[in-house]
RNA sequence: GGAGACGUCGCAUAGUCUGGUCUAGUGCGCCACCCUGCUAAGGUGGUAACGGGGCAACCCGUUCGCGGGUUCAAAUCCCGCCGUCUCCGCCA
């Protein structure tokens, strides 16, 4: 949610965001009319209802016919202020529904749609494969090989975009997880492993309930949504809460499961483990302090390039257009992994930063020496399932093998190349 | 799944039976000042959040788990929900 006082004081910075967006404009003006609207209703509730209360206190120390005759008045008072307190409330939800749906104000991405990003950097050069003298093959082939990903039992057992990682492929996400935990770790994050079914409240103050909303799973019988990350359980867990900040960002590293319905993806990397439907991850996710914030967007990106570092992958880093962000994040930047065989950038990393907009809606506020105030959150990916596909893809070897980044070797028993298995 | 107890402004608690002076008391913690030759102790005052108005001092409103209801008036009475704890049942 955006705050409700820039809105006011300068309109223009939220007009403009929108149109950077491609969002709805008219959606400016009437949040205004509707806090216009909001706020001369809750005066004259609010005016009312201090005369009740006066005449409360009156009728509690009166007696006999004058008590009577106070009663009766307070009685007409009684039907108004309900009356104008209902139209109060009414004017409220319009605010909070309007308010809603506008997206947090873009922070210095790059105007225009999905294709209009900007590339920061590019890190390490693709192998030329032609020159090795083989023609590379793709995750799925390889990780067949290696019996390593069995996507065919995946989807007997539960439909398309299921898979079971076996043998060296579980050894190898758990190795890719494991690396991301202690680097966290050695970072300073706090290590989470955190709920994967969130109570609607939780699924909306995080912002996934809006645009995404076909994207998440449900469970109707519980009213209870399974996460597409663990960043909605993590800016979940001091929602309501007045946090002190003043030793610097909090920072938890988040272990989970993550469920995505893939409904909009049809015929979209159908193939192997590129979009699934359950995956694991894990993620970076800071309170920090709202002037620290772009600050701290630089160092989540750091720590995933690191990580992308030790598994020697090469990459971009690409500065994600303002059309293509999502409703909470003011600014995104990607990691994106070359994958040989289809000669394209992969998405592995993902980092956000949402401003107050998320802490708002989560009510989460830090401690300072003028009172409270909204706290900023960001998120950051560390490690995904998806990272196989790249590492098998870009480490595989002319005999069918892969060979194990050194990065990942003690998560694996000190396993220096995989060798298939048929 | 069943029964019961509980949920109060950082923490602990009073207040609920018997509705009104609750503008929510007290202790602890915290902050400021005073006193004390250091320390310990003591004294005085202050100390919730949110919204609206005001240059400001300040004023008004909302919030006693959440949502409804009764009433002129609700922390207090009624209903529903959520959470915590205890016991029982069931499952691992």
């Amino acid at each position: 949610m955006i705050d409700i006082r820039l809105l006011r004081d300068n309109p223009d910075a939220v007009r403009a965001s929108q149109q950077a967006r491609g969002a709805d404009l008219s959606l400016v003006d009437a949040a205004l009319a509707a806090d216009d609207r909001r706020r001369s209703s809750l005066a004259q509730f609010e005016s009312l209802r201090a005369e009740q209360k006066s005449m409360g206190k009156q009728v509690a120390q009166a007696t006999g016919e004058e008590k009577a005759a106070l009663i009766g008045r307070s009685k007409e008072l009684a039907g108004q202020v309900k009356e104008h307190q209902g139209a109060a409330n009414v004017a409220e939800a319009e605010l909070d529904e309007l308010l809603y749906r506008i997206p947090n104000l873009v922070d210095g991405a790059p105007a225009g749609g999905e294709e209009n990003f900007v590339t920061l950097k590019t890190v390490g050069t693709p192998r030329d494969f032609a020159a090795e003298g083989f023609t590379p093959r793709d995750h799925l082939d390889l990780g067949e090989s290696l019996g390593a990903i069995d996507t065919a039992r995946g989807a007997k057992v539960s439909g398309s975009r299921f898979y079971f990682l076996t043998g060296v492929g579980a050894r190898l996400e758990l190795a890719i997880l494991n690396a991301a935990m202690d680097r966290a770790l050695a970072a300073g994050f706090t290590p989470m492993i955190t709920p994967t079914l969130v109570t609607p409240d939780t699924m909306r103050g995080t912002g996934f309930l809006g645009e995404h909303a076909d994207e998440i799973y449900r469970l109707e019988r519980d009213d209870l949504y399974l996460v597409g990350t663990s960043e909605v359980a993590l800016a979940g867990y001091h929602g309501d809460e007045i946090l002190d900040l003043s030793d610097g960002p909090r920072r938890y590293a988040g272990w989970s499961a993550c469920y995505r319905r893939e409904a909009g993806s049809h015929g979209k990397d159908v193939r192997g483990i590129i979009r699934v439907h359950q995956f694991h991850k894990v993620e970076m996710f800071s309170y920090c302090p709202v002037d620290d914030a772009a600050a701290e967007h630089q160092r989540l990106l750091a720590w995933e390039e690191a990580m992308l570092a030790a598994v020697e992958l090469p990459y971009r880093v690409i500065d994600t257009a303002a059309g293509d962000l999502g409703s909470s994040a003011a600014r995104k930047f990607d990691c994106e992994a070359w994958l040989p065989t289809q000669e394209r950038f992969l998405e592995l990393t993902s980092t956000s930063n949402c401003t107050t907009f998320q802490a708002r809606r989560m009510n989460v506020r830090e401690r300072t020496e003028g009172g409270t105030r909204t706290v900023a959150t960001l998120n950051g990916t560390l490690g995904t399932t998806r990272w196989i596909v790249a590492i098998l893809e870009n480490h595989q070897q002319a005999d069918g093998s892969v060979r194990v980044p050194e990065g990942l070797r003690p998560y694996l028993g000190g396993l220096e190349v995989l060798e298939p298995v048929r």
